[in-house]
RNA sequence: GGAGAGAUGGCUGAGCGGUCGAAAGCGGCAGUCUUGAAAACUGUUGUACCUCCGGGUACCGCGGGUUCGAAUCCUGCUCUCUCCGCCA
């Protein structure tokens, strides 16, 4: 959520910044409508003043015995105004929330404006693999070496599903120890949160109201409307962790690591290109999460960046880093990088990672401050989060990477341990 | 699933419908004392909003209601705890 004192202050320039981002925006009725609330506000608590100066009154006046009558009359009729001023205020306090509520985050100065054909690479780490034979594509692969049961994956979760098996299972769960092993080395704490998410949390993160449709939503008690939703990231639980908390500047930054699945829609995105693993309803992912103070957060992101780079990296995949562009970066994030890696079968580079900063976006809707000792004043803190990682394109790249003439796929020395098998053969 | 209890400031915990933003204790901060610390003593100690910057308003789980006036009465909801049952 924007700062409404923001936009009141300077709501052209807000404009000219959102405008990087949507089609148009227009802060004419906002304006109206805080300034007509602020009429109310201020008439309502005149009345209140009143209400409260008399209320103290009455009981005097009747402790000597005089007659408080004319008070009880002009208190009535006060009472009533109030009741309608406030009835009035709440009305148009819902608008303005509600128009606050659906406004995306203002993308950084930095940001350029437009969609996907304005990302800029800006590193590029190892290069395309070439073979000396023709290679395969990551569903033969994960097919012919028992690793990925497409057929039966879809009996039970129906198109969009896919399930481990064997070493594919053992495969898919040594890269999860393998970020787990690094994130904790690197100081972060584990949580395992519920996947089952109340719908503030939703809110919090900036999915609902606008994007309540992505996610899949679990029906309340006889068929009333939904009261949970299956997390679509990990994110969504990890920014609530503090939500309503006032932290301690010296906490800060705090930093988590989750593992979840992850429960996406992705309704009419299902492509014929997109076969395998490369979108499901269902992956695994671990999410990194920071709560920082203001001045620190663009540190913390280029740390989250270069986490999720170093992991890829270190299997051997060869990838690429973009910013991305206003209209790319999703609504609640100030700046947002993404990490592709190369999938030799689709000619293609496909998300692994999406490390961004909410700045104090997500702060706001969760209530989440820290006291600045220097002020003695609470502020919002900043949050971030970084895939690190998510497996699905992960899966593939390496199959198709490390691929030998003989059908085999090479195990990346770092999951080895793990594993306890070096190769994987037909 | 059945029965009961409860929700008050950072924490513990009082609170007859009328100066209750709220007693008291703990904790925190500042000071006195001390070579320093502890102890003791003194003072101080919530948040948000509006403002003609004098001040004002709201907040005692959340929402309605009664009343001139609600932390206090009524009502719906949420959550927590205890006991019984069931269960990975």
């Amino acid at each position: 959520m924007l700062d409404i004192n923001l936009i009141r202050k300077d709501p052209e320039r807000i404009k000219t910044a959102l405008l990087k981002k949507v089609e148009n925006i227009d802060f004419t009725n906002l304006l109206d409508w805080d300034r007509k609330k602020r009429e109310i506000i201020h008439e309502v608590e005149t009345l209140k003043a009143r209400r409260n100066e008399v209320s103290a009154l009455i009981p005097k006046l009747k402790k000597e015995g005089l007659d408080a009558l004319k008070e009880l009359t002009e208190m009535k009729n006060v009472s009533d105004r109030i009741k309608n001023l406030d009835a009035e205020l709440s009305v148009i306090s819902d608008k303005i929330q509600a128009y606050l509520d659906a406004l995306p985050n203002i993308p950084a100065d930095d940001v350029l404006p437009g969609g996907k054909e304005n990302n800029k690479v800006v590193r590029e780490c190892g290069k395309k693999p070439e073979f000396s034979f023709t290679p395969k594509d990551h569903v033969q692969l994960a097919t012919s070496l028992g690793l990925i049961d497409y057929d039966r994956g879809v009996k039970m979760g129906g198109n969009g599903f896919w399930l481990y098996k064997g070493k594919g299972a053992i495969l898919e769960w040594a890269l999860l120890n393998y970020f787990i092993e690094t994130h904790l080395a690197d100081g972060y704490e584990f949580v395992l949160p519920p996947h089952l998410l109340i719908n503030q949390c939703g809110y919090t993160a900036g999915q609902f109201p606008k994007f309540v449709d992505d996610v899949f939503h679990i029906e309340g008690d006889n068929k009333s409307e939904s009261t949970h939703f299956l997390l679509p990231t990990a994110e969504t639980a990890l920014i609530n962790f503090h939500r309503d908390e006032i932290l301690k500047e010296e906490e800060l930054p705090k930093k988590y690591f989750a593992y979840t699945p992850c429960y996406r829609k992705e309704a009419g995105s299902y492509r014929a290109s997109e076969r395998g693993m490369i979108r499901g309803h269902q992956f695994n992912k671990i999410e990194m999460f920071q709560f920082t103070t203001p001045e620190n957060s663009d540190n913390a992101l280029d740390e989250l960046i270069g986490k999720a780079e170093k992991l890829v990296e270190g299997l051997g995949i060869h990838f690429r880093t973009s910013k991305l562009a206003a209209q790319d970066c999703s609504a609640s994030m100030a700046k947002t990088f993404d990490i592709e890696l190369w999938i030799p079968s689709m000619n293609e580079y496909k998300e692994a990672s999406s490390c961004s900063n909410a700045i104090d976006f997500q702060a706001r809707r969760g209530n989440i401050r820290f006291k600045r000792n220097s002020t003695g004043k609470n502020e919002f803190i900043h949050s971030l989060n970084a895939s690190g990682l998510a497996t699905s394109r992960l899966f593939p790249a390496i199959l198709e990477t490390h691929q030998q003439s003989d059908g085999s796929v090479v195990v990346p020395a770092v999951l080895r341990k793990f594993t306890n098998f070096d190769i994987i053969k037909p």
